[in-house]
Formats: C-alpha cells, structure tokens, sequence
RNA sequence: GUCCCCGUCGUCUAGCCCGGCCUAGGACAUCGCCCUUUCACGGCGGUAACACGGGUUCAAAUCCCGUCGGGGACGCCA
C-alpha cells in the first residue's frame, strides 16, 4: 500500500493552557492509532483565538508530549507535506474557501448583531424552541448584502445548513443523525474577518488530508455543520470517532478543582510517563478478553483498535494510576529511578545539588529502600523523613506510639541500648542484631514487643524498612556532610530516652 | 428547555453487534489469611454489578419500547 492510503490523524490542542489530561487522552489514542496503522500523526496548532494563546504554551505542549513518548511525523516545528501547521499562518487560505462558499450561494452574510441574536436565542429558549439561529438574513438579496457591506456595516459569514438530515459514521458510536431543524446555520467567517473554529478545522483537516477524526465527544454536535462544511465544499468527509469525556470521582468533568489534571501535574509529581500512558490507554479502551491491565508500548500498539474504545464516560481513578506506577516504578532500570528521584530529595533539600561519590552512593541506597514504599516519587521526601529528621517528643505524642510505651518493659527495652552501643563506633548491623538478640533474652521480649519499641526510638514510627538495611544506611548517613545531618543511632536512642525520661 | 451521547461490582472494564458456553470474567480499591523477629512488598482467598419497568423468545446482560439517572451541546470560544 502506498503512503498515501495510510491513514491520516491529528491532533490539533490549542496553546491556551497547560496540556489537560483528557487531551492526552485523545492524543494517545490517535498516536496509537497511526502507530498501529503505519498511517501518520499529524500536530496541529490550533490558535484562531488570538486573545488567550500564548507561545509558551505551545512550547510547553510540544516538551509534555514528547516526554509522554507520543512523537509526531508532521507539526509547526518539523515540518510536512501540508503546510503550514499553525492556524494562525493560514488566514488567507481560509479566506479564499469563504469567498468562494459566498459566491456559489452556499453562504451568506448575516447582518444581525450579537446583541439581537442573544435577545433571540432567550427567547427561543423560555418558549421551549430550539435556540438556533432564525435564518433571517438567509433570504437577503444579495445585491442587497453587498450594497450593506459596501456602506461599510460589519456582517459575519453564515453557511446555509442544507434541508435535510445530516447523518455521519462514528466508530465508537455508530451511525448518527441529527435533524437539520436543530441546527443552527453556522457563523464560519466572523464579522471582524477571523474565521472561526468550526469551520477552520475542516479547512485544516480536509487540506492536510486527514481520513480520521479522533476527538473528544464534546465535539459531537458540532459534527454535523462540520459534515455540512465538507459536502458545500465538495470535500470527502472523514470517518469520526469521538472518544467520552474523562470526568472527576463528583461524576463531573476532570478539572483542575479535582486535583491534577495536567501533565506537568503528573510529572511533578513523580509519575512516570509510562505509567501514565498505560492508565490512560485503560480508560476507555480495553483489549479483547479484557484480562490485561500492564501494557508497555509496542504491546499498546499492537492490540489497539478504535473499535474496541467505550462510549461510555469514564471516572478518573487515582488509585490504579498509583497501582500502574508503583509497577513501573519496580520495573525501571535502578539508574533511572536513582537520578529522578535524586531530584525529588534535592529539591526537598535532603541531598546537596552536587554530590560526590560518597553522597551518591549513600544517596541510590537510601532510594532504593525507600522507592518500593511510595506511589509517586514526590512522597520521596516525606518517606525520608524517617532517616533525616528525628522527634522524639513527637513520636511520643502519637496515639498509636504512647500505647507501646504504657507497657513498662518497651521503656526498658529502649533503655537496653543505651550501655550497648554507648562505644560502638561505627554500629554494624550485625552489632545492632547482636544487641537485640541480647535484649531479647534479657528482657523476654520478642517479636512486636521487642521491635515496636526500637522502631519507634529510632524513626519516630512502629513501622518501616528492615533494619538490617536501615542500621547501616542511618550510621554512614551521619558521617556524610549532609544538607540535613542524619543523627547516628547512638544520638536518636539518648535523644529518645531523654524524651522519656522527661514525660514521666 | 431542546437536541445528542451514555448507563455491567465503589472505580476501570470483559461479555452485548452475531440471544443459550454467564452460577456474569479480570484489574484497582476494600476485607481476611499467609509470608515478614515491624511494616510495606509479595502470595492466597472473600465481599461486591447486568439502573428500573414492560415486551419479543423455549431462552435476554445481550434484541425492541418506555421510564429514570448521568454527561455533553445549543457562542461572532476552542
């Protein structure tokens, strides 16, 4: 098969804005579509609206979708058979479709102010009618329109909506019509001279050749006066799919009050971009059989099909996010994790901004005890906590903590330490293990009561890391020149039962 | 309000098009057990759904109609 009869998609965001979740949603899935194909991935800017896009968006959005890994063949910036690739770039080509939709009477100019149509269109809507537009200047006489026009008074340009239903394939969706009673004739050419979305992106889509439309659902009653677009300009009309809305756990649209909804969220907080495509790629597509959830990206390529995507809305889950995260996070090669996650605690100001040998290597231990513990790479720090910062007061605050020590024997346990360790320098684990062992036969406490308490001593929390791991990483921490000292064992068991001491 | 889209466990979904294999499968979450001289990880197991009402049929999650519920669109925004 030729090039040429491969599929064409796009995806056409506009820079107003941080790239929204549920667009990367679209852009996957057009991206996996061509990739699975052998077709083309087509980016398109989209900025008719001059007031709210910004160049730094754009910037942005291209630096999100390449770290996401969806890579594009045609775009602004490298170029393609069917410049340009930017709307803004292109006024005058829509233009010249305008003129000639007016010429052949298939469009009009529409005096009617905003204000009027506004007035119209609430009227329509308390009598219970369909608020479209009443084709009032439809039947203006066109020697007429142009005499208005040539007195200088501003007229947008109005496409005549055909009389008849307007029907369109949808792949998700199936066959759908809407009758022409409740569509308006729409404005396409604006009375300042900019053109207009609608009939912009059929321009664009029909001029850079695209066979499939894969896009948000919200743009499924627009489908129609796009349909109408493409016959009036004799132009073939694209197969559609259009995709359901993402929305938050209210069962409202996904936005920004739910939390994270942009990529650059994501990122910032320590997600990995394979993880995010994989959840992303779930929602609202699933494989036949439906049993497989972990899915790398040639096996996503593989197994997509457009015809398997779900009409249905979906709910936005945080938690199998995590889930897929947490898997990738064990996946990835240990050098990988150790250099972001580097960042994290950097940032944090755990870890000095350069680091010598010595750091790093304290540094790739210390993540690699603490990364199996997190869902996000940002929970890093907090997880770190347990090595840089010690408090004992606060540890004894807590409810859970000062139930261990009502029993007199975990007091006497701690207290065990003190003697032992007193000279022990450096403190090995197998020292550590030494002691406890003495401890143990000396006091009679195993298990729960013998480790609760040393836990709870030591990092504030009954809970965490081996100690055959955590022993040694704590003991060398303290002897790095650290952004935020790491206190020895021997510090947090004096520190601790000063603590004690001075409870009672 | 009108039009359009959608409706299987709490959530994502398989099954639906081409009725019987569905005693409705998987995953996340949740609960329990095991592992672990703590916890997490991991392993095993459990709870949990065809929105409702009518048809059609020997047989309906699957086909038809209605109701209800949710979302979207109705713009000289994209």
């Amino acid at each position: 098969m030729d090039k040429t009869d491969k599929p064409r998609v796009r995806f056409a965001p506009s820079p107003t804005g941080q790239l929204h979740i549920g667009n990367v949603r679209t852009a996957l899935y057009n991206w996996l579509f061509a990739r699975k194909t052998g077709g083309s991935f087509v980016l398109r800017i989209e900025d008719t609206d001059v007031e709210r896009s910004e160049k730094r968006f754009e910037t942005q959005l291209m630096e999100d979708m390449k770290w996401l890994g969806l890579d594009w063949d045609e775009g602004p910036d490298v170029g393609g058979p069917y410049p340009p690739y930017r709307q803004s770039d292109k006024m005058s080509v829509y233009r010249s479709y305008a003129d000639r939709l007016i010429r052949e009477q298939k469009a009009y100019y529409c005096f009617c102010t905003a204000e009027q149509l506004e007035r119209e269109r609430q009227q329509a809507m308390a009598e219970g009618r369909q608020p479209i537009y009443s084709g009032k200047c439809r039947e203006l006489d066109r020697d007429e329109a142009e005499r208005r026009r040539t007195d200088g008074e501003a007229a947008a340009i109005r496409l005549k909506i055909p009389e008849h239903p307007i029907r369109f394939h949808d792949i998700v969706r199936g066959n759908v019509e809407f009758s022409n009673e409740v569509v308006s004739d729409p404005i396409i050419v604006r009375s300042s001279g900019m053109p207009v979305y609608n009939y912009v992106v059929v321009i664009d889509d029909a001029d850079m050749k695209i066979t499939h439309v894969i896009r948000g659902d919200d743009h499924i009653s627009n489908t129609p006066k796009q349909v109408a677009l493409y016959e009036a300009l004799g132009l073939p009309v694209p197969e559609f799919a259009h995709l359901s809305t993402i929305l938050g756990p209210d069962r409202e649209r996904l936005s920004k009050r739910h939390g994270a909804t942009s990529v650059a969220n994501f990122r910032e907080m320590g997600v990995l971009p394979e993880a995010l495509m994989n959840y992303l790629a779930l929602l609202g597509w699933a494989p036949s059989g439906g049993d497989r959830e972990i899915f790398p990206e040639d096996d996503l390529i593989r197994e997509f099909s457009l015809e398997r995507v779900t009409p249905a809305p979906a709910i936005f889950d945080n938690d199998k996010l995590n889930w897929l995260n947490r898997h990738y996070l064990k996946q990835s090669p240990p050098e990988r994790i150790h250099s972001l996650a580097a960042g994290f605690l950097q940032r944090a100001g755990l870890l000095p901004e350069t680091a010598d040998q010595s750091i790093t290597a304290w540094a790739n231990r210390l993540i690699d005890l603490l990364a199996p513990y997190v869902d996000r790479l940002e929970q890093l720090p907090q997880r770190a906590s347990i090595i840089f910062h010690t408090d004992p007061q606060a540890a004894l605050a807590s409810e859970e903590n000062s139930q261990v020590f009502a029993n007199e024997k975990a007091i006497v346990v701690v207290q065990g330490f003190g003697p032992r360790i007193a000279n022990d320098s450096p403190l090995t684990a197998e020292r550590f293990k030494a002691v406890t062992n003495e401890i143990k036969a000396e006091t009679g406490a195993k298990g729960k009561d013998l480790f609760h308490p040393v836990r709870i001593a030591l990092i504030g929390s009954h809970s965490g890391p081996d100690f055959d791991r955590l022993i040694p990483l704590i003991e060398e921490g303290s002897r790095l020149s650290l952004p935020v000292h790491v206190e020895s064992v021997r510090e947090r068991v004096q520190e601790f039962l000063a603590a004690l001491e001075q409870r009672k």
